[in-house]
DNA sequence: GTAGGGTTAG
């Protein structure tokens, strides 16, 4: 049988081959091979991959190479290299759509092999096999990770070729996919395409809104659905959760509450993760402090979810002694609880602890620093009026300041009346991104202090010049359970008064310091 | 052997 090159595979899925090097640690390897050599059938080595792979190892490069190595028992023939798997003289009765669902699955599961995935797909076309509807979910959901919206777009063309475009599952994994690519419109077109929905579906949606900053409309479809037939579950709730979480409705978050009892949800270890982030970032942090507390186990995400809830509220002695205990109880820090340990320290005023913190990320825990680590610095130094530091700091940093640093630094620069810093590093955030307002918006705010009225309006006018306007700042307010946004001035809402004399209640009580 | 979920600087 001929088998085709690698060149003469269908464009769309020209991928090359790929393995990352050898990135088991060498107890890890000879671990993977020792329970690779007690395979005898396919069946057993395809248990022992999955084994392999739940267990979060890039193992693929070793199962491929032992898809080849026990050629006598498979009826492969030998080869060195795992993209000869499917070499000319392979026995192709072999091959079928199920070993290549598997293939293209623990490409997918790994973490820097997930192109292989297509390149397997296009060998399965060219084999006339035929995807089925297990194969395009796994591939949708490399896509969805992948971030690459051409392929997935070309992906769900393919899946309705092959009569697969209604499938529960393809269409569930589409709507994440689009979603996930930023395309929310798209993944709302399927949905409202779906004629028979599920939880899944809703769930995708819902989550699709959240992950795109909309969570009004991810509440709003939540509300659908409970007028719909589907149930919720335990995801449907997780995600709704964060959605609120994100809006900061404590009426919202109180139901939601409710409904958790009401229902009887399952208070499982994620959905208890979501509850204490929901609660912490709609401020009521005691409550998330004894639910933390209460909770039977903690992970990595509890702890970051914890510490970065306390930074926020200024507690940032306490978010400091939860880091270390979370060492001692053996949680290995990650990069993003760094992050929380660190804004922790930034908005106690916690200058030195914070170095600390940022050279045993490096020094202890080999974790490479990141652009919003050194953001973390930079406003560390800043907020504690070190803006000579901070620019310094930035000076040194191996990556370049992004605008979010810069714009930190000039605002810094603004306050402790450092202009000639400031208007220099100006003139290189509004280089950075010409396009983004709130570099002109923090660049004028700093001629505004210097009293340089004129350069003001020149900036103004240049905003102009390229087409830019100030988007007005909104607020929201609550009034019995819902959530109103507002701008400045803005009446077109028909319940404007009652949000107006909110807001100057707001105002009263933060002059009177209650709260 | 399939799909959705929880933590990320200002």
């Amino acid at each position: 049988m001929h088998f085709p090159s690698r060149t003469s595979l269908p464009p769309i899925f020209n991928f090359r081959l790929s393995f990352p090097a050898a990135n088991l640690g060498k107890a890890a390897e000879q671990n993977c091979l020792a329970l690779l050599e007690t395979c005898k059938t396919l069946p057993s080595l395809l248990r022992i991959q999955t084994h392999i792979l739940k267990s979060g190892l890039d193992a693929n490069l070793l199962v491929l190479t032992k898809f080849t190595s026990t050629s006598s028992v498979l009826g492969y023939p030998p080869a060195h290299s795992a993209a000869l798997l499917f070499s000319p003289t392979a026995p192709t009765h072999l091959y079928d759509t199920f070993l290549f669902n598997t293939i293209i699955r623990s490409f997918t599961e790994s973490t820097h092999s997930k192109p292989n995935a297509f390149v397997y797909f296009s060998l399965m076309l060219r084999q006339n096999l035929a995807p089925n509807n297990f194969t395009f979910p796994f591939l949708l959901k490399a896509c969805a990770s992948m971030q690459d919206l051409a392929l997935g777009l070309r992906l769900h063309c393919s899946a309705v070729r092959f009569g697969l475009g209604d499938d529960q599952f393809v269409r569930n994994t589409l709507i994440h996919m689009y979603s996930a690519c930023g395309h929310t419109k798209l993944a709302r077109r399927v949905f409202d395409g779906t004629s028979k929905s599920d939880c899944v579906t809703w769930s995708s949606m819902i989550s699709g809104y959240v992950r795109s900053k909309s969570a009004n409309q991810a509440v709003d479809l939540f509300r659908e659905m409970q007028v719909s037939e589907v149930r919720p579950d335990e995801v449907t709730i997780i995600t709704v959760l964060s959605a609120c979480a994100d809006i900061g409705g404590s009426g919202l978050s109180k139901w939601i509450l409710s409904y958790i009892d009401r229902e009887n949800v399952p208070k499982t270890l994620s959905l208890s993760n979501a509850l204490l982030d929901m609660l912490a970032k709609c401020g009521d942090v005691d409550t998330a402090v004894s639910l933390f507390s209460n909770m039977s186990t903690k992970t990595i995400i509890s702890y970051t979810s914890m510490i970065t809830g306390l930074a926020t509220h200024g507690r940032g002695r306490e978010a400091v002694e939860l880091f270390d205990e979370m060492m001692n109880y053996d949680i290995i820090p990650d990069d993003v609880s760094f992050i929380g340990v660190l804004s922790a320290c930034s908005h106690s005023g916690m200058v030195e602890d914070g170095f600390r913190y940022f050279e045993m990320m490096t020094g202890t825990f080999g974790i490479e620093p990141k652009i919003e680590h050194y953001g973390c610095m930079v406003d560390l130094l800043t907020r504690a009026g070190l803006v000579d530091r901070a620019v310094d700091f930035t000076e040194s940093m191996p990556v370049n300041p992004n605008a979010v640093i810069l714009r930190t630094l000039v605002g810094a620069c603004q306050v402790h009346g450092k202009f000639d810093i400031g208007q220099r590093i100006m003139k290189r955030l509004v280089a950075e991104d010409p396009t983004n307002v709130s570099n002109y918006v923090a660049s004028a705010n700093v001629y505004a202090s210097m009293c340089q009225w004129e350069k003001k309006s020149d900036l103004r006018l240049m905003m102009m010049d390229r087409g830019l306007s100030k988007v007005p700042g909104w607020s929201s307010v609550e009034i019995s359970g819902d959530v109103y946004e507002f701008v400045a001035g803005d009446t077109s809402n028909p319940r404007w008064i009652e949000i107006f004399q909110m807001a100057g209640d707001i105002g009263r009580y933060q002059e009177l310091n209650i709260t």
